[in-house]
DNA sequence: TTGTATGCGTTATCAA
DNA sequence: TTGATAACGCATACAA
């Protein structure tokens, strides 16, 4: 031991004791390992981080002192030293309402989170409901606390998404807001799958097909307009589309509602979520419309407001936990240094078809 | 400057080159800004941490340094050195289905992130989903990562709740498992509260009534079987009481139809949530029960399902975010040094009457 | 394989 | 009001 140590240690822990304002335990370090243990800080710290060059003599003697002192590391510690954390961000950034109702974000933060736990990274769910929320994070984010970051449901113009990308913060967005395009992404084809779906409506014979859409201000919504626009074609008619700007029963019960006042004859529906098909199958029967006889109607989610409309709705699944899956690999690869080959993803739907169409 | 200073930021620089493996932007330190400033490292932390006794022209300069030089404060080093984090942690531990399903956990979230967000308190959610999570957020909190901890739906013998006893670290309960005795918990009086709409449910006439129970390993649930149960006094019969583990719609179905099979002149029900009770709805429908003409059905959250009922549900509202807002005051106050006066808090419920009941 | 010494970027103490 | 400097507890390059 260098002449320096003891007195290093003692006027450390004077100090220790002074700051000490109530009884939080005093916790061992490094230093109480290594002299329990007769070998020195480096060897412990070795061990600690499952390097090689530890003796087996050293690995017990070791093993021993720690669980004597009771040691645990202090992560603030070993991020300063080291530059990292390994724990990983997952902003969420939406209204109180939308993140209480969405059914995917749930699943692609467990998904995620899933991931994460694999290689043993610590997921912190980061909430935005307020602008000083969001300086906040950034200043987070910005203080090195996690070593990268998802971020859930991005709109276009997100501050945060700006502020990372100042940083230069390894980044990946679920969804993709046009305005980040150097962002990595997952998601799915909206497009495509809303595309299909009302296909298929027009193939069983619909010939009044109307949408009620949402959330056009996120890719998300404007592309499975885009896809339904697609899959009418010639004759689309904008009168047979609302929109509005949530994912919501209100809002199918508010579009259903405009839809059948233009068009009386409407027979199909395609809603842009679940939650608005619920809303608008409510409306159609009070109207005395059957379904799917009078109507056809489709959603978009395959989530649990699926299940309980009567009839039981045909819908589209989005893998949600997947997308979370995918988000946490890509990040992980990005922290680790490897840039990914493409800059998005995009996972595979499928059509339920159940009852409604 | 000391002689030693330009040294030390040489090759401090180097170091930093070797160890920046890509193109992570340097970043510039407080010493950059003192430099920049012309003041002390002391001076600049003192203005950072909104200290008196910083003259306005040396606020003037460094603020002048800090944008010219980009300066943003490193959170693992300030951590380490204050021993604090301004960060909490909530931790969620709940099977996937249940993390997904509860209505009143995003609520908890939500109250809990707005009220630290007041006092510029970071809220880390941290998801156990495994046993693996559960050692890595030990490992987490045990790191010094956050400066306390609010566990929502915590359970009988749940080892973050006991290891969080060991580290000494301030936390509080949402609920409260009766084997954490000195943790602080903030809840609703599941007791009085089920009493109370199981007497109404026998004021309105109900003679046979039943109730499915749910979740009893948990304080909620047993509480609100045991407020049954003393609203139903000396006729309590236990072939009325159905019980499963999970608050879910599925537990609903199965259990109106047990309590059908077991006692068909049955004509009210008390269902331990929304969920279950729009399970128990849809079984009695099928089972050409009207409602509430034959039978009498109250839930328990007054949650979105309360809504999607036909007919309306009369339920029990559970102010969630205000659990959340007062977990975290109670919090905050543990962090500073404040010990509460009472160990736990119960927050009022309401009977909301509508047409189910 | 192990020990030593230094750096990580702050905060906080104390003297000035 | 300011400056100088010692912690904070760990990782790591380098010498041994």
């Amino acid at each position: 031991m260098a002449v320096v140590e003891p007195v290093n240690r003692a006027s450390t822990a004077k100090i220790a004791v002074m700051r000490q304002s109530d009884d939080r335990p005093k916790r061992a370090t490094i230093f109480d390992v290594a002299d329990e243990a007769k070998v020195s800080r480096g060897t412990v710290s070795r061990l600690l981080n499952g390097e090689r060059y530890v003796s087996d003599s050293a690995r017990e003697a070791i093993e021993l002192a720690i669980a004597r002192v009771g040691y645990v590391r202090n992560m603030a510690a070993r991020n300063l030293a080291s530059q990292r954390t390994r724990a990983v961000g997952l902003i969420v950034h939406e209204p109180h309402s939308v993140f209480l109702e969405d059914p995917n974000i749930g699943a692609i933060l467990l998904g995620t989170n899933e991931r994460l736990s694999e290689d043993d990274y610590q997921l912190v769910c980061l909430i935005i409901g307020s602008d000083r929320d969001s300086a906040r994070v950034a200043d987070f984010l910005r203080g090195g606390f996690v070593d990268g970051v998802i971020i859930v449901s991005a709109r276009e113009h997100d501050p945060i998404a700006l502020a990372i990308g100042q940083i230069g913060l390894p980044a990946v967005t679920v969804g993709h807001p046009s305005d980040v395009p150097k962002i990595p992404f997952v998601g799915i084809d909206n497009y495509t799958a809303a595309r299909d779906v009302t296909s298929r409506l027009r193939d069983t014979g619909r010939r009044r097909i109307g949408m009620i859409a949402a959330a056009l201000d996120r890719d998300s919504g404007a592309d499975r307009l885009a896809g339904f626009r697609s899959a009418i074609g010639d004759g689309f008619d904008e009168r047979l589309v609302v929109d509005f700007p949530l994912y919501s029963r209100e809002t199918g019960v508010a579009g259903m509602k405009e839809l059948l006042a233009r068009e009386p004859d409407i027979d199909g529906v395609f809603a842009a979520s679940d939650a608005i098909a619920a809303g608008a199958i409510d409306v159609l029967r009070q109207a005395g419309r059957s379904i799917p006889g009078d109507v056809g109607i489709v959603g978009f989610d395959d989530s649990e407001w699926a299940q309980r409309c009567d009839p039981l709705l045909s819908t589209i699944r989005q893998p949600a936990d997947l997308l979370g899956r995918q988000a946490a690999s890509i990040l992980l690869d990005l922290v680790n240094g490897t840039r990914p080959e493409q800059t998005g993803t995009l996972l595979p739907t499928e059509i339920v078809w159940r009852d409604s169409a």
